[in-house]
DNA sequence: CCCTCGATCAC
DNA sequence: CCTCATATCGAGGG
């Protein structure tokens, strides 16, 4: 396989960026971006904020009362999320970022890969002039800054854009792969967070250099045979993922939290009638429609409990979507008695877009009901 | 092979 | 004292 030349893109701190745009007065000051969750006026966590906020603590997860704690001494900014807002400047960015590569690949809203490999005729000083060129026409077209890693694979990349931020640009040759990752915490690999990172510090493994001292069979005893090869592989820095077109959307979801905890079905129903509806919204927007219905519960201590069903034939339909929906939630609180719910959420998976015919197998289920 | 469920990750 | 949305994996059961 011929060397490839992979560029990741990661938008610096996305929705607090979006926030400065939309009202410069606010920029040099802390901008703390927000999830309500109407339990009360200030119950919520941060989404995201700006670098002035985070030099007091208050990052991506802290509690809204703890982060007006920590910056209550400053001239902080506090706002709700405006998602659409992003989704917007999103798609302009992508839409930019799409031009400048042969491949390219959306992972989230404010993040994507693109190969360059022959771009860049397989050369970094022609993918760092890529780069350098579409950090320039970003901040110019969208007034947003972005931190990006150029390597020869897609776990390299993303490791690299994290590696100077905001506004950073790394390049890790082949030949600098192992000085690169040598001394980095195994948690600066995708795929490993809290729960993996624990397992590895419980053999004493804190660096990617112990990580990779380790038996691929050690590894995948612990983390099983996927997740095993992935690390043993990852420490050396090797990666065959492919830059690839997303496909459409397998599922999407809707999650709130309730007024109060309840295992009330008057107040339930209406809930998830909201969240049904708006999921159909967006699935007949979209065009598509659902194999299968779940409901998320999440009871009053924290534990979360899930619950399927496959619908006899796809659909975009409220009325399907909802009773599905109710029937499950129905079921699960019947089967735990006392239980109280604190939050509720409604999913579609098996999302396909008949129209498309974007594979073989949305083709078949739409032709041969039965 | 498909379905269901919980767990994990990263946002 | 605790959001939201998505993808993926593994286990267990058909």
């Amino acid at each position: 396989m011929a060397p490839r030349v992979i560029i990741h893109i990661d938008f610096d701190y996305f929705y607090a960026q979006c926030e400065e745009n939309a009202n410069p007065s606010i920029r040099g000051k802390p901008v703390v971006v927000c999830v309500y969750s109407g339990r009360t006026s200030e119950s919520g966590v941060v989404s995201t904020s700006n670098y002035e906020a985070r030099k007091y603590g208050v990052k991506a997860g802290v509690s809204i009362a703890t982060a007006k704690k920590l910056l209550e001494s400053t001239d902080a900014t506090f706002l709700p999320m405006n998602r659409s807002q992003y989704e917007s400047v999103s798609g302009r960015i992508m839409d930019i970022l799409r031009d400048h590569g042969d491949i390219f690949e959306r992972t989230g809203i404010d993040e994507a890969y693109l190969d360059v490999s022959q771009n860049s005729n397989g050369r970094y000083d022609m993918a760092e002039t890529i780069g350098t060129s579409l950090k320039e026409t970003v901040v110019r077209q969208e007034h947003i800054t972005c931190s990006i890693g150029i390597a020869p694979n897609k776990l390299l990349a993303k490791i690299a854009s994290d590696h100077v931020k905001p506004n950073g640009l790394t390049i890790v040759e082949p030949e600098e792969i192992h000085s690169f990752l040598n001394a980095q915490a195994t948690n600066r690999i995708p795929g490993v967070g809290k729960k993996v990172e624990e397992k590895l510090r419980a053999i004493n493994v804190r660096t990617i250099d112990d990580l990779a001292q380790l038996n691929p069979v050690v590894l995948q005893e612990s983390f099983g045979k996927k997740l095993g090869t992935y690390l043993f592989r990852a420490a050396r820095g090797e990666d065959d993922e492919q830059v690839k077109d997303r496909e459409l959307p397998t599922q999407m979801s809707r999650i709130g939290t309730l007024k109060e905890n309840t295992r009330d079905f008057n107040l339930i129903r209406p809930f998830l009638n909201e969240l049904a509806q708006s999921l159909t919204e967006k699935l007949q927007d979209e065009e598509m429609t659902c194999k299968s219905v779940s409901i998320i519960a999440i009871l009053s201590n924290l534990t979360i409990h899930t619950k399927s069903r496959t619908l006899e034939s796809p659909t975009q339909e409220l009325r399907t979507i909802d009773e599905c929906a109710q029937q499950l939630m129905k079921e699960f609180l019947d089967s735990t008695p006392q239980t109280m719910l604190r939050r509720a959420g409604v999913k579609v998976s098996g999302l396909s877009k008949p129209s498309g015919q974007t594979n073989i197998e949305s083709f078949f289920s739409t032709r041969s009901p039965q």
